[in-house]
DNA sequence: GTCTGTATTTTGGAGAGGTC
DNA sequence: GACCTCTCCAAAATACAGAC
């Protein structure tokens, strides 16, 4: 999977491993059946109610690490809905964006060379302090996998860590610095994305007060699939 | 520099405790 | 008893501090 001109696209470090997913349970769990017949049980990373995404005898695909200080060797990396792969790894966004950061993923993000994770502000902390020739700008990540239609949403249940994590990004906004909020849609057939308003109508609240105060929002599609994650830029907000 | 231990992050369920 | 609020816990990755 080449990329012409675009930026280079990621991919795993090695094969993942196919599989039909039996149940996913105690939000870290899942029962999946491996090609070859085994029944084993991996490490679901997604601690979400994951709408529309779970669904028993969907195509998985698993990365392997069978280092002895794992209980469970198998991480559960993506699911197919509907055709779509739909990466479900919360951690996988926030190693992306720093590893796209790198590669010239985010144009809206050029002249950052350096950034610190997790750097605290207010009553939380933040992803990412970036700072370069461009100045300096605190930056979120949020994994996005429910989507109804072609309209990506988040998120997908009451998060009162996403909304003092929006009032962080106001704050910072107001005293003159540079906020942004990257909403990492782990899908490709979503051109739109909007805040979950049926799920956290405080959290769409604030999602508002926050564009308005200046907050950038980039809600950044990648394409997913077994061998790696394609960036498609950015969709349209609506609000 | 390497190793070890601790804290933090994700969300929903379970259980405890308080109030009516 | 019913209801509400709060805290703890689950697995794993990651960052960071401290010891050697």
């Amino acid at each position: 999977m080449e990329c012409g001109d675009g930026p280079v696209p990621y991919r795993f470090s090695s094969p993942l491993h196919r599989g039909v997913l039996r149940s996913r349970y105690k939000r870290f769990l899942a029962d999946v059946e491996l090609e070859n017949g085994q029944q084993i049980i991996a490490h679901c990373p997604n601690t979400g109610p994951m709408s529309g995404v779970c669904q028993v005898g969907a195509p998985v695909y698993l990365s392997h690490h069978p280092e002895p200080k794992r209980k469970l060797a198998y991480t559960w990396e993506m699911i197919q809905v509907d055709g779509v792969w739909v990466g479900i790894n919360t951690s996988l966004p926030n190693r992306l964006v720093d590893w796209g950061l790198e590669r010239g993923w985010f144009p809206q993000l050029a002249g950052f060379s350096r950034r610190q994770r997790e750097v605290t502000c207010g009553k939380s902390k933040i992803d990412f302090l970036l700072t370069g020739d461009a100045g300096s700008a605190y930056l979120e990540v949020k994994n996005t996998t429910w989507a109804v239609g072609s309209r990506a949403l988040f998120p997908d249940t009451v998060t009162t860590r996403g909304q003092k994590h929006l009032e962080d990004l106001i704050q910072i906004r107001q005293q003159g610095q540079r906020a942004l909020l990257l909403y990492w849609i782990n899908r490709a057939d979503c051109t739109e994305f909007a805040p979950g308003e049926e799920r956290d109508p405080r959290y769409a609240r604030l999602f508002r007060e926050a564009l308005q105060a200046g907050v950038e929002m980039l809600p950044y599609r990648v394409e997913v699939s077994p061998t790696g994650i394609r960036p498609l830029g950015l969709a349209k907000i609506v609000v």
